[in-house]
DNA sequence: ACGCCCACCTGGAGGC
DNA sequence: TGCCTCCAGGTGGGCG
């Protein structure tokens, strides 16, 4: 599920619960995640305000009043779910609620992982910069900064395929396996070209297309947090339309090329791309 | 250092 | 129905 615009969609989803709200109980039903749970991890929660929550790359940043920062990490299964007093009475807990809080308006947040790739820890904010599992992250797509020549000064000399280049977190973050196969579709990038040969123009287009559908998916994400509350209170699952990903088969959708998805392997991650468009 | 492979874990889909 | 295999949107450790 998720990729930086599911993450950030949890996050928006979150805001209004959250941020200041008195977390008032935190609930853990099975603490070895990917990471386990920190030892007295409920006392350290309980009883403070959250302040904010920000997002860097695929992690959520829970700011608590005290200095403390929860870092949240969905892995490849994890999700969020909302509900007030009334819908909580009505769903019971799923095997995989790991984590629950509640807060002091009665609502519950519940960190679901059926896979249990995800994490939950605590930092002392000023930590967070040092901390080891953001060092090393590469620049956020959607920042102003990252540029066609940003992506080329990250790209030159490595000859991995390209895809295999976005989806290290080192070159970018953000970007997961369906983006980096949708992102290289509308820039009509091979995804087996060498990295190092992605510069200047072909490089500036990458770019766009990156930012292009990470802010697409975002606005997607939006209108399922307005439009209607799921039933169960599920944040961040959204389906956008993909022009490649899992359409092995299924025609190319520019107009007039009439050859099919392929799919392939690359360093045992699923491609998606056409042969025809993607150069 | 780099690039590739695998493991981590559970569940859903499809074949027989 | 059941059992088997394959696949899944992430990450990091270990290998050559």
């Amino acid at each position: 599920m998720p990729e930086l615009p599911e993450v950030e969609t949890v996050r928006r989803g979150l805001v209004p619960r959250l941020v200041g709200r008195r977390i008032v109980r935190l609930l853990q039903h099975r603490r070895d995640l990917r990471v386990p749970l920190p030892a007295q991890f409920a006392k350290k929660v309980e009883g403070r305000t959250v302040r904010a929550i920000d997002r860097r790359a695929k992690y959520l940043l829970i700011r608590l009043e005290g200095g403390q920062t929860l870092i949240a990490h969905l892995g490849m299964s994890g999700r969020m779910t909302l509900h007030d007093a009334a819908s909580a009475a009505q769903h019971p807990f799923d095997r995989h609620d790991h984590v629950v809080f509640e807060t002091d308006e009665g609502w519950q947040v519940r960190f679901n992982d059926a896979r249990r790739f995800g994490l939950m820890l605590l930092a002392a904010d000023d930590a967070i910069a040092k901390h080891k599992l953001f060092k090393g992250l590469g620049p956020e797509p959607l920042d102003e900064a990252f540029d066609g020549a940003a992506l080329a000064g990250r790209l030159k000399g490595r000859r991995t395929p390209i895809k295999a280049a976005l989806l290290d977190q080192k070159t970018l973050v953000g970007v997961g396996n369906i983006y980096a196969c949708e992102a290289l579709f509308l820039a009509g990038i091979s995804p087996r070209r060498s990295s190092h040969t992605v510069q200047g123009e072909r490089a500036d287009r990458l770019v766009a297309a990156i930012k292009k559908v990470l802010l697409r998916s975002i606005e997607d994400g939006g209108s399922t947090l307005r439009d209607h509350v799921q039933p169960g209170g599920e944040l961040g699952y959204f389906q956008t339309r993909f022009n490649v990903y899992d359409r092995a088969g299924i025609a190319c959708p520019t107009r007039g090329c009439g050859r099919s998805v392929r799919r392939l392997v690359q360093s045992g991650r699923s491609t998606f791309y056409c042969a025809h468009c993607q150069r």
